[in-house]
RNA sequence: GGUUCCGUAGCUCAGCUGGAUAGAGCAACAGCCUUCUAAGCUGUGGGUCUUGGGUUCGAAUCCCAACGGGAUCACCA
């Protein structure tokens, strides 16, 4: 049990013995000293003031007197004013060292058989464009969500919902066949997902240059929206694409194939992957069946256009569209079909959509939706929802051509870490392989720590030059730290030094006690992230820990140390502080090198 | 306009289930490498927590209002 919720059952029982009280443990607050406060735990007093009808320094005492006597663990219990710091023993301290050593998956609760499922999609890209830093942020949100809460108890399936049908595929089909010269990736030696976002764009010029063409002629901006023949061919694509036509299926498959290798690659590089992939070619005719059974069942509305509608209005919202009048799917029909497919395939308790924060509403319809149509978590999904990403000089725009490339974001990541790591000069010795795997985790640590590092729901900025930065609280200072503990491990095993099982209580001073409390938290940290859906927590933490871990080596030498006690101590800190980091790093996706 | 998210140091952000003197990093300045990785450590300066009310022993944190910013309110996805 949590050394917090021990505490507080303690409390309990010493107000219920002192001033025959009975207040539940919940109720306790006990929290970590303040770091410029005497003590390890502190108990807040005033409002235990309304039972005691004493003040608070004399409710402290008594309350400090009763847990000394009674809690072993409890070494000495100091009241100022409304708070009472609890101090525990070094044989405590060395208790939770150990426990730490002994568990590989310290920090960790793994799901059992029993466990709930949750499902996690998280990506869902378009096909005609490559990913982007908007979409690197969803990634590594997603992933590392699926991390933590794997780690807290629950099974996990990773989903992916590609969107590769629409009028935005056709755009970049009629493109490639109206100036594409047969080009392929192979031909010219492109990933598949840069080539067909070229020709994606190339159409978007074409049909702007139109536009201004034909509003040159006199026609208003709609007409000529409507009358550009560009567009209109892409709509006949689209019609046939429907239709199922022989030609338009086969171009279809054969450009969605270049741009899921292209994909699998930036996946690979980003180290994401997933359990299940989802197509909307697939789905999207489900969702329509369903709408069309709730329409039966009178939970939704026909209009005398034909269109098909809810009215959501007994909730606080709008009404919203379900199918055309032509019969054909939208959006929320999609995802109610996709929900359909997913419960049939997985027995889903909770559903978790990484998606951008100007889908809020769309999440919010379809909560209500999928509840009124009988989904087990449709009232409870979770939009996860995160705010975009801004550069320095302003909002990213695909259209204004400002938008950060995913692989090439990720390729200057790792030029960066190999250009900085030359500079230092310490990878001497290693192979160029090896040192070439020790730039990639350093790249990519820098770039996911910097993503998760916030708050999901802000916009936050992306710095190129900060997040190259490696100093301060970056993925790399972490790391940094922890090639520092692999350093002086390999160092003592050189020597011969082993690494002790036991921790002597009877030598450890403040300087230990600091990191042996910081080495506490983590089981804390990641249940809380899991609660909260928070990866920006874990990150915080382990920047914290690595400070700590750095402090420490700058003022006490380990291998250096004279006392064999101190020595031993000191050396097995360094191995926990070592799993800790790892342990909270994996959460994020983000390696460890073994040397930096 | 309706809904919703955000507003904390010059910059980027923690802290938000109410608790002690509001914390980091960057940037600036001053120190520390014959000693386990200086990608580090130590110190200095920097704040009406957007504003105004309310709730109470206590508010950056909860409630209300205002101001400022983002998102959304499509027969797009």
């Amino acid at each position: 049990m949590k050394t917090e919720n021990r505490l507080q059952q303690a409390v309990a029982q010493a107000l219920k013995q002192l001033y025959g009280a009975d207040v539940p443990a919940d109720d306790i607050q006990v929290t970590v000293t303040r770091k410029d406060q005497k003590g390890d735990y502190t108990v807040v007093v005033f409002p235990l003031l309304k039972i005691s009808h004493k003040k608070p320094e004399e409710t402290g005492a008594d309350i400090g007197q009763y847990l000394i006597d009674n809690v072993p663990d409890v070494a000495q219990a100091e009241p100022v004013k409304g708070f009472l710091n609890l101090t525990l023993s070094n044989s405590f301290w060395a208790g939770v060292v150990e426990a730490a050593d002994a568990d590989d998956d310290f920090g960790y609760v793994r799901p059992s058989d029993d466990s709930p499922l949750v499902m996690i999609e998280y990506s869902s890209p378009n096909t005609n464009k490559p990913l982007h830093l908007g979409h690197v942020r969803n990634n590594l949100l997603g992933y590392s969500l699926s991390r933590i809460l794997s780690v807290c108890g629950n099974k996990v399936v990773k989903t992916n919902i590609v969107n590769d049908r629409g009028i935005h595929i056709c755009k970049s089909m009629l493109a490639w066949k109206r100036w594409g010269n047969n080009a392929t990736p192979e031909s010219l030696n492109q990933k598949g997902d840069h080539l067909v976002g070229d020709y994606y764009v190339k159409f978007d010029k074409e049909y702007k240059a139109q536009l201004v063409e034909l509003q040159q002629k006199g026609l208003s901006e709609e007409e000529a929206e409507e009358k550009s023949p560009l567009m209109q061919e892409a709509r006949e694509m689209l019609r046939k694409w429907e239709a199922e036509d022989p030609e338009v299926r086969d171009l279809w498959r054969k450009m969605n194939e270049w741009v899921y290798a292209g994909f699998d690659e930036t996946y690979k590089a980003l180290g994401v992957d997933f359990d299940k992939i989802y197509y909307e070619s697939d789905t999207y005719k489900i969702g329509k069946g369903l709408v069309l059974k709730g329409l039966e069942e009178g939970k939704f509305y026909r209009r005398d256009d034909g269109s098909v509608w809810a009215d959501l209005s007994a909730d606080g919202l709008d009404e919203k569209l379900l199918l055309r009048k032509d019969g054909t799917s939208v959006y929320m029909t999609q995802d109610i079909g996709t929900a359909r497919l997913r419960y049939d395939e997985f027995p889903i308790d909770k559903m978790v959509y990484v998606v951008g924060n100007e889908q809020n509403y769309h999440f919010q319809v379809l909560s209500i939706l999928l509840d009124r149509l009988g989904f087990k978590w449709g009232k409870s999904l979770v939009h996860f929802s995160y705010g975009m990403v801004e550069l320095p000089n302003g909002r990213m725009k695909s259209r204004e051509g400002t938008v950060v490339d995913a692989d090439d974001l990720i390729a200057s990541m790792i030029d960066t870490a190999r250009e900085m790591s030359q500079s230092v000069g310490k990878l001497e010795g290693l192979s160029q392989a090896e040192a070439a795997d020790v730039h990639r985790i350093l790249g990519l640590g820098a770039l996911k720590y910097f993503l998760l590092k916030v708050d999901p729901r802000k916009n936050m900025t992306f710095n190129p030059a900060e997040s190259i930065d490696f100093n301060g609280n970056t993925g790399p200072f972490v790391q940094y730290s922890y090639a520092r503990t692999q350093s002086v491990l390999r160092k003592a095993a050189e020597a011969g030094v082993s690494v002790p099982e036991h921790l002597a209580p009877e030598a450890l001073d403040t300087k230990e006690l600091e990191v042996i409390k910081q080495i506490e938290q983590l089981p804390v940290v990641i249940e809380q992230a899991g609660k909260e859906f928070s990866p920006a927590l874990i990150a915080n933490y382990a920047f914290e820990t690595a400070k700590a871990f750095n402090q420490f080596y700058h003022d006490c030498p380990i291998l250096r140390e004279e006392d064999p006690k101190k020595k031993a101590n000191r050396l097995l800190l360094c191995k926990v502080v070592a799993k800790v980091i790892k342990n909270a790093l994996w959460t994020l996706g983000i390696e460890v090198p073994a040397r930096m």
